[in-house]
DNA sequence: TAAATGAACAAATAAACAAATTGTTCATTT
DNA sequence: AAATGAACAATTTGTTTATTTGTTCATTTA
């Protein structure tokens, strides 16, 4: 088995005992054991505990984006696209119990400040999804001519705010309804009167 | 002096304090003296420490929503309204130092979840001040006929968090042109073109 | 007599230290 | 080359004591 494949295997053994117990109750033996082997040889393929926790949640962050991408790639229609786009990225995490249970222990993984924010090429590339969706749909003649940096940033910040809210705080039904209105609101805010 | 008063004064010592020192450190004496009393004697006018905090953090946010109100109601155009209300909140912080303060020191003053409010009362009244204005906009056929309610939950919790991203982690600077981009997308998604 | 004081007490917090757990390394084995 | 497990270092936890701070109330003051 080549490296790459062993430390795949080790952040998903890792991700489950995270999302079990936790950052600080989640022993590096546990972690060993999950997988059949001992700490010692666990240190072989990782430098410490805390980095191998920031490398398994950045391995969970990359599977969501990688599963949002794959969704909306399949869209032609650019308004459509968006829609996709934010509707399966808010719901992915109903899916991925593992993940959703090591966000809600350590909500400091997806903060509403970049500043605060361990994940910045992750996030940089989500957000650079968004633009590439905005910018499209001004060229194409269907939204509006807006400053795509800002709005941008406005609708990933607001993202963040669903993903907590509906979660880490598990909001999740009445949120679920303030999704759909606001996702309303800011669609007829992008799109032009198409004629 | 009528108790009415003394409690006012309190406050707003109490206030001072808690901005300088955050809960924790400030001492019920600190108070006190900033008053020029003695702890026993301040004991006559609150229960405890907690209750002394929470009664003036109340009084702060009381201000804040009372000079908002004042500032909407010189507006007779419903838009304009609707606008003044948002900027005006958004930027009533930055003019009251210790109520700031007060907020950084303890986030959870102003949570992105309705169930972990301490404030329900006063945050309600202002969400039924901003579900006021979306229903006269409605009425008077100059906003489009949303759920009211769902876009008042939305357009309160992203306002939350501008006022996280603005004052708890100080990103004032990009968050302000965020706020303007942002404003003007909702506004956009709210009104109904004119004829 | 209403308002304020300060001593007294209870509750919470901080400091100091020992004991136990857990993270990390590495000489040795498989 | 990959894995082990003993050894060691770093943290965390548990315990006790000392100190501070919150709260009450009999007494004093204006």
């Amino acid at each position: 088995m080549t490296k790459k494949d062993s430390l795949y295997q080790i952040y998903e053994a890792a991700l489950n005992v995270f999302a079990k117990y936790g950052y600080k109750k989640a022993t590096v033996e546990d972690i060993a054991k999950e997988m059949g082997m001992t700490k010692g040889n666990l240190y072989l393929y990782v430098k410490s505990k805390k980095d191998l926790y920031e490398k398994t949640v950045a391995h969970g962050l990359l599977r969501w984006q990688a599963k949002v991408r794959e969704e909306m790639e399949g869209q032609d229609d650019i308004v459509k696209r968006f829609v996709i786009m934010c509707t399966k990225a808010f719901e992915y995490l109903s899916k991925d119990r593992a993940l959703r249970a090591v966000l809600i222990n350590d909500p400091t993984i997806f903060p509403l400040s970049p500043r605060e924010d361990r994940f910045t090429e992750i996030n940089r590339a989500s957000m650079d999804m968004l633009k590439g969706v905005l910018q499209t749909g001004i060229e194409q003649g269907r939204f509006h001519k807006i400053d795509v940096d800002h709005t941008t940033q406005f609708l990933f910040s607001i993202y963040v705010m669903f993903i907590i809210k509906a979660y880490v705080k598990s909001e999740g039904r009445s949120t679920q309804a303030m999704f759909d209105e606001g996702l309303g609101l800011i669609l007829r805010g992008l799109l032009k009167n198409e004629r």
